[in-house]
DNA sequence: GTCCTGATCCTCT
DNA sequence: GAGGATCAGGACG
């Protein structure tokens, strides 16, 4: 069974409650999908808004690809691509529920709180041995990545995204309510 | 070539 | 709650 990843804005949510597994040669990694960003073709806030460049070229690969980023000098962030080939729409998995290979992870991450482990989405990279070497592998090919249906969330938040300036205002993150994993809790407004 | 910005995290206070 | 770490891509000239 695979997501429907023909469109980031309904896959966003709908890839919640998913298992992303990673089987790495250090060992298999595993966590449940509790936040997620959608990122569309003609978005602002998207990488894929200014055409494609090498940089970016993943991103408009074919759905289940994955688009791995370095940022902030320091971080590797991690989007599942969707929709056709070529548009440029992806979804970046912002925060998991470990799983499996919590001691991998702990080694991975340092001295912190499991909590913590997988709550951002440059965290979550790390914690499953995500680099740049990992761009453009696919997750519906059942091979070193996997998506497999792991829960229906109960209750899901749609909000804003996090960190970015242009079309903030898009409500086009979602969470799983109440998980203690999401990386920021919106308790009103 | 130079400049600037960034889909973040961690360590203080 | 604020600020520093740290670097690659992209815009511009």
């Amino acid at each position: 069974m695979q997501p429907d990843l023909s469109n980031a804005l309904t896959a966003a949510p709908a890839l919640l409650g998913w298992l992303f597994v990673h089987d790495s040669p250090e060992g298999l990694t595993a966590g449940y999908i509790v936040e997620t960003e959608a990122y569309l073709a003609n978005d602002a806030a998207s990488h894929s808004y200014r055409g494609k460049t090498p940089r970016t070229s993943a991103m408009f690969g074919p759905p289940g690809y994955l688009y791995v980023y370095f940022t902030y000098g320091l971080h590797y962030c991690v989007n599942i691509v969707t929709g056709p080939a070529g548009s440029g729409e992806a979804v970046l998995i912002r925060a998991l529920e470990p799983v499996e290979g919590l001691e991998l992870m702990r080694s991975r991450r340092g001295n912190t709180i499991d909590r913590q482990l997988t709550s951002g989405p440059a965290k979550l990279a790390q914690a499953m041995g995500i680099d740049r070497r990992h761009n453009g592998e696919s997750v519906l090919a059942q091979e070193r990545f996997r998506l497999v249906p792991g829960f229906i969330a109960p209750r899901v938040v749609q909000t804003t995204r996090v960190g970015i300036t242009r079309d903030a205002e898009k409500p086009w993150r979602f969470y799983v309510s109440g998980n203690e994993y999401v990386s920021k809790q919106q308790w009103h407004g």
